[in-house]
DNA sequence: CTGTTAGCATAAGTATAACTTAACCAATGA
DNA sequence: TCATTGGTTAAGTTATACTTATGCTAACAG
């Protein structure tokens, strides 16, 4: 790459008085220096950028053409320094944030909806998706930090520059309408039973259920009938709540039917298994005031 | 203005690459060179521009903005001086020029115009008006050079950067219809007789009338009655020829009607007043090969 | 599990080049 | 005319950017 950025610096303060005794004195440098930096350049690009014409520095027009790519470059940069000034004063600017699809959808964007009553110079960006495609992003700085519904099994791995923290525990049962339960289950739920009944699923392998029935019963169940495969736990519920079949769904979105009888899940004596929504950052990273008062809440 | 430009190229060097060591490989210094200007840049901002993790140096949010501040800076910095080199290498760029409306209007664009047949990467932007206007433009870097009709009278003044070469030379003859000569002056070209005709002139104080009486009676003729001024010679020629009165104009348009007899041309026995058509530079200004190759001509 | 490698940070010393000081010239204006 | 201002150039100094050297940690291969 080309020419030293500190002259382009001077050349523009220069072309800016069309003087170099003022230059300097903006400068805080002596005129001399001023002079010789602006010689250099000129040698370097072998281009008379300014005819001297004592008392004043008559630009060229290859100056001209030169001070309009600098200039709007040094007005960008100082808006975009005293706009990183801001954000440090306080919350403001852009929070890219990752969420699994559910929790992104329905919870993350009601905590953003309530943020942002407090704090309206705080924009955001959310990323749903999977913590498989959500946490290189955030190693690869392109977010500020994303949730993740880590299931027992894909713990840590081998990605250890990350600090994870709980953030929210939910318990996951798997339910079935009532008129379903009685016909398929008839009150019992042995393995036996369950094996044959159809099943509902947020697609990539039956994530879900595997761990459910891991949790339950420490063993796997490979020919689980999945009846139906969506990425909504919304979907999953009405299915449920039609007989399609059974699903698993956080108990507190069922609360009510299970109360009044019309959705069953199925209990096996042991706690249920519970789903933990985490907060993984990037370790060593500084966090904004945006962000820090948008975690508080956590 | 704040912090150092060079830093910010060593930033962006390192944005580009995630990684230090790679910076310090394109840029031919130590890695820890690489090292230094970052941390000294952070410290300057009080930003954090990259987590250190491991083997790779992932950006903020911060790093991401000012990023998006260099980047397009380089891609014109270095679309601009790769134009510079080219406009170095030939014929190419954009040529300012000053001229007198008439002489800009008629001789230059017809000049501009066989130049571009040869040239077609020369633009032009031509600013047409009085030397008045046009040499302090071209004193203030505004324009590359000037075309002025700069009359006996109105010589050099304290203008003394300016290197000036005659380019062209033209016979201004006070000329009138054949048909006003017979009745106002009757072949007698004495003052007395002049002095009570209808004149014509391009505004601006009779400046052309008062150069032609100057220099072929050694006076002025205060009360001289001005019946039109219009800034075109076109104007001007027409009246004449309408019989509207006696006006200045360049010989070598007449001279059909000359010959013709239907135009007559006040003759004093002194040599004709001549218009000096100056070519004039900026002292000590280097010329691009487009400004060469288009004043060779001349 | 350990040795090796790659990448970054830090410390200390060097050397480059930016800057200052000084002398000189030219133009301008009191 | 002389003092003032602005610019250039040369020489000397100083600052700071850079290098070398060292240590650390993580990843990876054997």
């Amino acid at each position: 790459m080309l020419t030293d950025f500190n002259r382009l610096k001077v050349f523009y303060t220069i072309f800016r008085h069309k003087s170099a005794a003022a230059a300097a004195r903006e400068l805080y440098i002596s005129q001399s220096a001023v002079s010789q930096s602006l010689g250099k350049l000129e040698r370097e690009l072998k281009t008379q950028l300014f005819v001297r014409l004592h008392k004043k520095l008559v630009p060229t027009a290859a100056a001209g053409s030169l001070y309009e790519i600098i200039e709007p470059f040094v007005r960008n940069l100082e808006g975009g320094l005293a706009w990183l000034e801001a954000e440090k004063s306080g919350p403001r600017g852009v929070l890219r944030i990752g969420a699994p699809v559910e929790f992104g959808s329905r919870n993350l964007v009601e905590l953003v909806a309530a943020f942002r009553r407090k704090h309206p110079a705080v924009f955001f960006e959310v990323s749903l998706g999977h913590p498989d495609v959500l946490l290189p992003r955030l190693a690869g700085g392109e977010l500020d930090f994303v949730f993740a519904d880590i299931f027992p099994g894909r713990g840590g791995k081998n990605l250890p520059p990350f600090i994870v923290s709980s953030v929210i525990t939910e318990k996951l049962v798997l339910a079935c309408s009532a008129g379903y339960y009685s016909a398929r289950l008839k009150g019992a739920a042995d393995p036996a039973a369950l094996a044959g009944c159809d099943f509902l699923d947020y697609s990539h392998g039956k994530l879900a259920l595997y761990n459910w029935f891991r949790h339950h019963y420490d063993r796997s169940f490979p020919g689980l009938k999945v009846v139906l495969t969506v990425e909504s736990v919304q979907a999953i519920l009405n299915a449920i709540k039609s007989g399609l079949g059974l699903g698993i769904v956080p108990e507190y979105l069922v609360e009510k039917e299970l109360k009044a009888g019309s959705v069953k899940a199925v209990r096996t004596g042991r706690p249920e298994l519970i789903n933990r929504i985490s907060l993984v950052r990037l370790k060593g990273r500084a966090a904004s005031p945006a962000e820090k008062a948008f975690l508080e809440n956590f």
